[in-house]
DNA sequence: TCATATAACTCTTATAGAAGACTTAGAGTT
DNA sequence: AACTCTAAGTCTTCTATAAGAGTTATATGA
């Protein structure tokens, strides 16, 4: 009882009320309701919910901590926490002085964090793509589930050789839902750029958050043979991605054959 | 100038001094003095090496934080800081109202953090082990190379078979420096465990922090025909991983020729 | 065995100064 | 008049501290 924050009761009865507010708060858009749990993940999940929905749009910043403390009513150190956690989860990126902005993507982030394709000397850069086709056609049995999409809804497929040391050695194919990218499928040959997550995030506003890759290795077939200069059978890396926004939505499969004579996918495991 | 926070000079002359600490701290065992940088970090820096040294075994826990913030002469908030870092690095666990204790491998950790082959069933099962050889033998140059040890010092190699699903789907070379597994080389092959990276941590105290894979696609030879049954030239998966303690050591080569018609490697972008 | 107490850890809030980035006003130059 | 440079001011995030309230695991005693 030499505590000096005096006597506290121990079997307390009370539970912690599943919303609590700074006291004099006039509790601005009483947006921090959801679930319960501490404040700061409410925070967090709250602010996931309006990234996701596009409210931020990349170029300009959050309202800053003071402004977010306000609004939700509670503590600046509050907020910060769930902005902390936000970082961690590459959802936002900020800049001291400047302010807190959603992660876009950019030739920096695709190279570093979703492409783990690496040359023989150990180079890490982007290749280069040599697009084969861009198709509007319905969706197979497979795509569809992956997708999460009715069967038959329409797709737009790319295929593409990627080029890396002036070697051919990607052959992929990509595929995305007809209704979130209009007019995707009407795209030239040569307007497909090169960093497609970033045509996503500008031009239709679906930022790519996550990824699943499933690596198999296969036998060369024909078009392997044709686009890629391998022997048939040859053995190549099938990488098959799934890759999700922010609240998991899947958009886009993409298959990838790598010839690994010069190439090798790398895998960091922290 | 309405500014509640006062004149502030905007060319402060005085610069951080390198090294800080509470006012009347007596500032115990003087260890937060290198480099220079946010306390918080120092704090860290600090705490990682301790670990790295093996000053706390897994069994039991660290200091608390007010004894670590008494002992570094800095607030509990500033040791909270780092030790928050240290869970978000992987480095220790916290459970509340216990303590906060080195993370320690184990059949959990080590399927779902270290393992990434998934059966095609979608189950994440660790694979049982069939060893065939234990060898102590000297280091090839790629060897001494990869796992910075003077040539031709003496290593550990274990070849096991690993089966997924009652099928033989993976061969195994491991090889480690004789010098940091004493006695390894002698152990008999029933008495492998599986998971070896629990081994490493319980009897020798070595503890894998981090792993570098890199993964290509190779034909069958004559090996994997006998042990994996494939056909020769059949594409297989070759996974070769460079395994490294907490301050970056490499201390095990691993290479794994996985069967993957009924396996795949899955990889997670966060 | 069950209840209680204690000692950890966790969560929230508050405050304050440091440091980086941008804007603006004003002096000076072209 | 138009432009350039600099200083001051303001906004932002970052770091550090402190303290109280809540939660959880464990030891203790009836």
């Amino acid at each position: 009882m030499a505590d000096a924050r005096g006597n506290r009761p121990p079997a307390r009865p009370a539970p912690r009320p599943t919303v609590r507010r700074r006291d004099g708060a006039p509790a601005g858009t009483g947006e921090v309701t959801p679930g319960g749990g501490p404040l700061y993940r409410q925070v967090k999940e709250q602010l996931v919910r309006e990234i996701a929905q596009g409210r931020y749009p990349v170029t300009d910043p959050l309202p800053s901590e003071q402004k977010l403390a306000a609004r939700f009513g509670v503590a600046q150190g509050t907020v910060r926490r769930a902005l902390d956690d936000l970082v961690r989860d590459n959802l936002v990126i900020r800049h001291q002085g400047r302010g807190t902005f959603v992660h876009a993507h950019g030739p920096e982030r695709d190279r570093f964090h979703f492409f783990h394709l690496v040359a023989a000397d150990g180079e890490r850069r982007l290749p280069a793509s040599r697009v084969l086709s861009v198709t509007r056609r319905r969706a197979n049995q497979d795509e569809a589930l992956a997708l999460e999409i009715p069967p038959q809804d329409r797709i737009v497929e790319i295929r593409r050789v990627r080029d890396l040391m002036a070697r051919s050695a990607i052959l992929e194919t990509i595929v995305v839902p007809d209704a979130l990218f209009p007019d995707l499928g009407s795209l030239p040959k040569t307007q497909v750029p090169n960093t497609l997550y970033q045509l996503y995030q500008d031009r239709f506003g679906v930022i790519i958050h996550r990824a699943v890759e499933k690596i198999t290795a296969q036998a060369a077939g024909r078009d392997d043979v044709t686009y890629l200069g391998l022997d048939r059978g040859a053995p190549l890396l099938l990488i098959e991605r799934i890759a999700q926004t922010l609240d998991g939505t899947p958009v886009e499969l993409r298959s990838s054959r790598c010839d690994t004579r010069h190439l090798a996918y790398f895998s960091d495991i922290l």
